[in-house]
RNA sequence: GGGCAGGUUCCAGAGCGGCCAAAUGGGGCGGACUGUAAAUCCGCUGUCUUCGACUUCAGUGGUUCGAAUCCACUCCUGCCCA
């Protein structure tokens, strides 16, 4: 199968520009995504971009990852309704770092190979490119009218807040980008997110006119979740691929959590199983969703895909700790399970307080478990906190030393999923 | 520079000078039901020592017994004109 095709089946093709298919098959062909070093690392909505140039290097073509160094100097207006705040140059040299480290993880960077990845940084062209340069060279060849037209900009000129100058030129920079790539890297294809298409057009249109040569595009549809909320975020906000900020429990859990109709499409999108084995396993999940066949396996490919088969093991093993053994009393965990336990915010808490006994609300908001006593309060009026799967029902009740588990612990619920592993010292 | 419209609690968006911690919707959180789902229903969503008290409605002063609501100035935003 060929690179489209494969990723067409799997829904990774929303536009195209005519004549992608046959440049790709007519020879290797290099091609780019851009990644924003917004934040120092990249969360799981970068995973589908990944993904792409994954399936290229597969498929005998040549991902090139680009980090945007100079493009998050600007910000990018697509679908932003507000102008965005700049960030500050060491942010940013922190978060490209961040992100470069990341993507080496994915691809395959073996210069012996014809099509070995490569990592690239706009801001390594953009640094000595002065002002002048730049609208002589590159604004002269795209016209205000053309720019205008762009849904992103128009949007905000039509909007409230406006644009400035600066994020109204962004899809100038990202235009030169290709170009650059174009010249120096015989690189011809652009991929990116539906939202990037006007961004990406705008750099076709620019090779097309300084020299006069082709290249080409696609873009993949942005994701949505069934139930409609913005995909990739949970509770705890963004699930990012750094095990520091999101654990591999965590990650596994967001997987695994996926709505039945999400689940479908997203192993398609994001593990590499054949289609047949796909087809299998939806037809097997179709039998009995409640065994959540398909959530598994996704939750599984990935977890192994960005963390590694260890901390999958890991994450199985707490999962079970945590939710299959749901009604199994704290007591039958051991010392060791309670600490290794990864998924779980581990928190220190002086051993006297709780011997001479604290009141529960004191407790939690000291532990930091809840922000104020008056949520604390609350929530426990509610139902929705547990102290050693016991729920907690009065109010004023106060927390002993005889409830330490191992002498030492105690093991917070608040609501059904977040753990606390409280250790006295 | 001139004219106009605005700045309200996470967001959007109501708010007669007292009944405003501030309508409503969204989001978020919790509970019930479940499959650690979806849908649905219920509760919570400024802080506290929760009877009640305290700090909020861009900022600073002022009017008033009393101000998110009135006045002055300042800052910020959008629109129109130059």
């Amino acid at each position: 199968m060929n690179l489209i095709e494969e990723l067409r089946w799997r829904g990774l093709v929303q536009d195209i520009m005519p004549g992608t298919e046959e440049q790709l098959n007519k020879e290797m062909t290099s091609g780019y995504i851009g990644f924003d070093p917004t934040a120092d690392s990249l969360h799981i909505g970068s995973l589908v971009p990944i993904i792409i140039l994954v399936h290229m290097q597969k498929t005998g073509h040549k991902p090139l990852a680009l980090v945007g160094g100079a493009t998050g100097m600007v910000g990018d207006p697509t679908g932003k309704s507000q102008e965005r705040n700049l960030l500050s140059e060491e942010a940013l040299q922190k978060n490209q770092e961040g992100v470069r480290n990341q993507l080496m993880k994915f691809l395959d960077f073996d210069t012996s190979k014809p099509n070995a990845a490569e990592m690239v940084n706009n801001y390594d062209w953009f640094k000595d490119m002065n002002f002048l340069e730049f609208i002589r060279d590159v604004g002269k060849h795209i016209s205000v009218n053309y720019m205008m037209s762009k849904e992103s900009v128009r949007k905000r000129i039509e909007g409230e807040t406006g644009i400035s100058f600066t994020e109204f030129t962004y899809q100038l920079i990202q235009g030169y980008d290709f170009y650059w790539l174009y010249k120096n890297k015989n690189c011809k294809l652009q991929m990116g997110g539906s939202d990037q298409w006007g961004n990406i057009t705008t750099g076709t249109e620019l090779i097309r006119r300084k020299t006069g040569g082709e290249a080409f595009a696609f873009t993949c549809p942005l994701l949505t979740k069934a139930d409609g909320g913005k995909f990739g975020k949970t509770e705890q906000g963004n699930i990012w691929l750094d095990p520091e900020k999101t654990t591999p429990f965590q990650f596994y859990q967001f997987w695994l959590n996926a709505a039945d109709a999400d689940a479908e499409k997203w192993i398609k999108i994001f593990t590499f199983l054949p289609q047949d084995e796909i087809k299998s396993l939806v037809e097997e999940h179709h039998k009995d969703p409640a065994k959540r066949v398909l959530q598994k396996r996704l939750a599984r490919e990935l977890t192994i895909f960005v963390h590694g088969l260890e901390e999958y093991n890991r994450a199985i093993e707490t999962t079970q700790k945590l939710f299959s053994q749901q009604h199994a009393p704290a007591e039958s965990l051991t010392a060791e399970d309670l600490e290794r336990m990864e998924g779980i915010v581990h928190i220190d808490y002086g051993s006297e307080k709780i011997q001479g006994g604290i009141d529960v609300i004191s407790f939690l908001t000291e532990t930091n478990i809840f922000p104020s006593k008056g949520e604390a309060r609350k929530m426990i009026q509610n139902g929705g906190v547990s102290i050693n799967r016991h729920k907690v029902t009065d109010v004023t009740a106060t927390v002993t030393g005889k409830q330490l588990l191992h002498n030492k612990y105690l093991l917070i619920q608040k609501g059904k999923k977040n753990y606390y592993l409280v250790k006295a010292i």
